[in-house]
DNA sequence: TAGATTGTTAATCGATTAACAATC
DNA sequence: TAGATTGTTAATCGATTAACAATC
């Protein structure tokens, strides 16, 4: 099976979070034009991307959107729930710990650490927070695979080996750092700062 | 004077974010090779990107790392510091008041609000909570051009309306849906819930 | 000088789009 | 049937990389 390019793989999270939008509003069928005014993306290259993964639509009524959800979940490896564990307990971690946007999205917060001796104990949201010390032995022993780095930007290299040493394989990365991992172990990066700065070129 | 492609602006602000890094550790210069490294792009990827606005390097020594970063800051227009507004005091629009990295980075959070009467006139951090009727007038007023949007997914789309009301011309949306505005205003996309989807089709 | 590294060219590689037969 | 829309092909478009003369 040939590789699927991943700036095709980046893209189906958004198919699949307008397809859920459009569904909470009521409709059972979109087409590529429909969807792609929606998202502003191209028809053909909404037709293009899905076609990669099977023949999901049918010509003359475009894509049935329940299908279509079901369908971008398999794929997206989201048809069932992941566990996450968060890591740092600022006010940025403590926004992601009681997030409500990851309820059928595929995740769910199940632990979070933090260092500061003085908030390990306290609660946040439904969560105690743990000891950021244990943090290797408790993720392995609950054999989480992806966590979210909320700490400040010299520890999260650190945090980061210690992820990967716990069995971690994908880092959502708040810290405004680039991270050195292994091959095998995917990062993604958070700034709002960066996704301010792409904009601010083009304002005088 | 030719466009520079979006995706060439799009790196910048990652390298600018390596080299006030680099900064920070004492670097004086560094090369397109060690900052390419550092970051995860090629050498000439980034030599060919720079070579887009000047010539800031030299042969045999590289980059002088002051230099190229007060270039970077001239282009990307954070010279200087915008005033941002947020929308929407839930638990990620109090982070973002409250967000440290916006410091040296071009950008200060000036005024924050809510539709709730129940927040509105409470304080988070240095600010003290607005109401959202009065949304348009304050930040046309204060003549700002950038917004954060963190209201729930139904509200974005309204909200977005009124800054584009206002005047405004960038906005970063926490909100997990497709914004449509004009093509003069520019948006982009912060959702945690796309960026560990983007993961998981690499884990089984 | 010798080594290192830039800026740039040309070649390669990959992504997007236009167009249309197939068919619902 | 007529209209709409898919999946796919081929053409176009754009981005990345390799290589190297220039030069610090």
């Amino acid at each position: 099976m040939r590789t699927i390019p991943d700036i095709i793989i980046s893209r189906l999270p958004v198919y699949l979070r307008a397809l859920c939008y459009l569904q909470e509003q009521g409709y059972h069928t979109t087409s590529s034009k429909e969807l792609g005014e929606k998202i502003g993306i191209s028809p053909a290259q909404i037709r293009k991307d899905l076609s990669q993964f099977g023949e999901f639509g049918k010509q003359g009524t475009g894509y049935n959107v329940p299908f279509l959800i079901e369908k971008l979940r398999q794929i997206l490896h989201v048809d069932r729930v992941w566990d996450v564990a968060v890591i740092g307990m600022g006010d940025m971690g403590h926004a992601l710990a009681r997030y409500q946007g990851f309820t059928n999205r595929g995740f769910r917060v199940a632990m979070v650490f933090d260092s500061d001796p003085a908030k390990v104990g306290e609660r946040v949201g439904d969560f105690i927070i743990q000891d950021a010390r244990e943090m290797v032995p408790a993720i392995r022993a609950a054999g989480i695979r992806i966590a979210m780095i909320c700490v400040p930007a010299q520890a999260a290299q650190e945090v980061a080996d210690k992820l990967v040493e716990a069995g971690v394989k994908a880092i959502l990365n708040y810290a405004p750092i680039s991270l050195s991992v292994p091959a095998d172990v995917h990062v993604q990066y958070i700034d709002p700062a960066i996704g301010l700065q792409r904009m601010t070129y083009y304002l005088d």
